[in-house]
RNA sequence: GCGCCCGUAGCUCAUCCGGAUAGAGCACCGGCCUUCUAAGCCGGGGGUAACAGGUUCGAAUCCUGUCGGGCGCGCCA
């Protein structure tokens, strides 16, 4: 993010560095004394408050023994003219609110128009590698609403990131070893058998999911000449192909798109396991106990030591985590961000001690956690309880099928992570105003048509005299659109996409809604009527911007 | 019992690295379509931000405690 301390070039075309870097100035003139106080200029939420305010002036009121306010008033003075500024008021407790002239306010605007599609973009990434692994399903079961979540989650957090300049990889890792698989392979089993009337019992812990006898009808039908169910192998890898590939549906029609998918069984197959106990054992951090491999993880913060190797002889699932994330620092990812539900938040704390432990120089705060709460679902005003064992799903593909992938997204993604998230399927399907997706994606449609209506070359508007927009609806729009790239940074900075939908709706689509409602367009004075073009097209493409990040569809006509 | 998250309008939720009068949508009441899309706009009612302390010029925001809810505490993943 532009933090205030940010060098910034004489010639910086952006107010706010300039105003900030000035008002640095008139405070050293004002207070000599004071020379380590920071300026922070915020953007009001209150429209009345200016385009900018900062508390410079209550900060130091204390160490300069003045009030606040007299505090303000020295430094306003010592501010002197200022070209860029309409007014410096003192307002409050002691805040120094600016309101730029309106040449500053509106150059936004143009800036947008040239930059078109790549406005909002910033550096903060440097060109640096970042993996962002997310949904990471189990091969047992379709994708569910939780899946979901982390599919919108994980995408807008990827693409929020390239917007920062970020070398995104998007990763998918399957967790296709273990116990959970060989009772997958049980329960396609126990199906197959019944199916041809014979004795079968499931499993324990086994799936009751009708997909599970989809996957033995399919199975049966392919023809391995394995009709009876006697070649569990067989099975297995053919249930797992099987959910693989339906996932893989899932996700195209979710509009996601992975740049790779990792299997853990391969860490088994080149070695990486045995090569991470290895590490671990070589750095003095095992112990053997109750005939098991422990990982003294207790020296790196965790609750209790793990078993790494089960009596059994076979590996705990925190052993190949640990390869896995060792593997993802080596292939050059030294930023890494894991998108799960908080159910696994007890894995944080346990792969971050494990990696501590090889002792091989990754970062202590490494890999980055996004760990998102529940996702219950409603359903004709009652909670559709979601359970592999009793095979009552809601499935990510229910989901997009009955509401849209639009919609699905931007509910996924309209709650903060840390917040548990009721998804009420009437509700979304109703395509009622009660929608707030079609609320953003309706003023887009309406600018288009506006546009549309127009008829005139959009590169017309780069000569628009931006000077004629006076009305305080376009002074509110344009200092919102202002803010996009600030936002865009502090979203992606805090892998919080929800900052995102919030400033669409309540910032930009509300204000020009307002604006639609309250002035036309499309008026004889030809210079007024370009300037407001150039607004209405400037805060088009900010919106399809916005809508490109969220992975929603903006639409030019609904 | 221990750890993490949450508690804000009737409902669903924003705001949270401390700032000005805590904001939206839904629901409710009243207005606005011969004019660029009324899936919209304007106005109105609705709040002890769970509770109690603390820090601060200033607390929904930070700290402590209590209560309530969710999730997790396996040689499952």
């Amino acid at each position: 993010m532009d933090g205030p301390d940010s060098p910034a070039p004489v010639s910086s075309p952006d107010p706010k560095t300039r105003l900030a870097e000035r008002i640095r100035a008139a405070v050293r003139v004002a207070f000599p004394s004071v020379d380590d106080v920071t300026v922070e200029l915020e953007r009001p939420k209150n429209d009345e408050h200016g385009d900018f305010a900062t508390n410079v002036a209550l900060q130091i009121a204390r160490r300069v023994g003045r009030k606040p306010r007299e505090a303000a008033e020295a430094i306003v003075a010592a501010l002197g003219g200022h070209d860029e500024l309409a007014r410096a008021d003192v307002a409050g407790p002691g805040f120094i609110n600016f309101t730029l002239a309106r040449g500053s306010r509106f150059a936004v605007v143009a800036e947008i128009l040239a930059k078109g599609a790549a406005f909002g973009r910033g550096e903060a990434g440097r060109g640096r590698r970042i993996l962002v692994e997310f949904v990471s399903a189990n091969p047992t079961g379709p994708l569910h609403v939780g899946h979901g979540r982390q599919a919108a989650l994980g995408d807008a957090i990827s693409t929020l990131l390239e917007w920062q300049g970020w070398r995104v990889a998007r990763e998918f890792y399957y967790n296709d070893a273990g116990n959970q698989i060989d009772n997958l392979a049980l329960s396609v089993q126990a199906r197959i058998r019944e199916a041809r009337g014979e004795p079968a019992e499931m499993p324990k812990d086994g799936y009751h999911g009708d997909y599970i006898r989809d996957i033995a009808a399919e199975y049966v039908a392919a023809g391995f000449g394995d009709t009876t169910g006697s070649d569990l192998e067989q099975i297995r890898r053919f249930a797992v192909a099987y959910l693989r590939g339906e996932q893989d549906v899932d996700l195209r029609a979710f509009g996601v798109d992975f740049d790779s998918y990792f299997l853990e069984s391969s860490l088994y197959a080149d070695g990486k396991v045995q090569e991470a106990v290895g590490l671990l054992r070589g750095a003095g951090h095992c112990y053997e106990a109750e005939g098991a491999l422990w990982l003294r993880t207790t020296d790196f913060g965790d609750d209790k030591d793990r078993v790494m190797r089960k009596s059994d002889g076979t590996f705990t699932y925190f052993v190949p985590d640990v390869a896995y994330h060792l593997g993802k620092f080596r292939r050059g990812y030294e930023h890494a961000v894991n998108v799960q539900g908080a159910d696994h938040h007890s894995t944080v704390t346990r792969v971050r001690a494990g990696l501590q432990a090889l002792a091989v120089g990754i970062p202590a705060g490494y890999p980055d956690y996004v760990l998102h709460q529940m996702v219950t679902v409603m359903k004709g005003g009652e909670e559709v309880k979601i359970s592999k064992r009793a095979g009552s799903y809601v499935t990510v593909r229910d989901l997009v099928d009955e509401v849209g992938r639009d919609a699905v997204r931007y509910f996924f993604l309209m709650r903060r992570v840390d917040s548990h998230l009721v998804f009420d399927i009437d509700l979304a399907k109703s395509r009622s105003e009660d929608n707030p997706v079609y609320y953003v994606q309706y003023a887009h449609a309406r600018l288009c048509s506006v546009l549309k209506e127009w008829g005139g070359n959009r590169e017309a508007l780069a000569a628009a005299e931006l000077a004629r927009l006076t009305s305080p609806h376009e002074a509110a729009l344009a200092a919102k659109l202002a803010e996009f790239p600030e936002l865009l940074a502090r979203a992606a900075a805090e892998f919080a996409p929800h900052l995102v939908t919030y400033y669409l709706h309540d910032d930009v689509a509300a204000r020009l809604h307002t604006y639609y409602n309250a002035e036309r367009f499309l008026v004889e004075d030809e210079a007024l009527k370009l300037a407001r073009l150039a607004l209405v097209e400037a805060t088009r493409q900010v919106i399809a911007n916005g809508l490109a990040v969220l992975g929603v569809n903006a639409p030019e006509k609904m």
